[in-house]
DNA sequence: GCCAACGTTGGC
DNA sequence: GCCAACGTTGGC
């Protein structure tokens, strides 16, 4: 089992989007960005993420499991094999984390997402996952 | 709104 | 193949 993590901007796409969804789930489309595509074609049906607002809000705020592992991007135009994953959303952290917990917390400023603030598909250890749970007072 | 970080592009 | 220029993203 691998852990992930989404961004999104919630003017674009946000956890209430995703929730709407339901069991059903939404294909991760339009990432365009190597790093984040190689992330997405290690995901296996079954690993769980978070879901990130950024910009504004800067919030851990969900977490997902992905239900569909790699596939071509149906935005991609043309030669460009683009690959995108359907998510599905599977609990509110009962207090979302922001960023500057993530920050000040010894066990999460090497994150990813802290590191490389641009990504918009990382990966998230085992322990950076427990400890953000534990921070948002959920278990899964 | 500004700026830093980073990825991408294109000239050589 | 290198590197400067440029564009984009996201934190502040």
């Amino acid at each position: 089992m691998q852990y992930w993590l989404f961004k999104s901007e919630p003017g674009c796409w946000s956890w209430d989007d995703q929730k709407a969804k339901g069991q059903e789930g939404e294909p991760w489309d339009g990432v365009r960005n190597y790093q984040a595509r190689n992330n997405m074609m290690k995901m296996k049906k079954g690993d769980l993420g978070f879901f990130y607002h950024s910009q504004k809000q800067r919030l851990i705020v969900g977490v997902v499991e992905i239900i569909k592992e790699h596939y071509l991007d149906y935005t991609a135009e043309g030669d460009d094999r683009w690959q995108m994953v359907d998510i599905k959303a599977v609990a509110d952290l009962k207090k979302p984390v922001n960023l500057r917990e993530i920050k000040e917390h010894p066990d999460l400023e090497t994150m990813s997402l802290v590191k490389q603030g641009r990504l918009s598909v990382g990966a998230v250890t085992k322990k950076e996952f427990q400890t953000i749970l534990k921070l948002g007072d959920t278990n899964i």
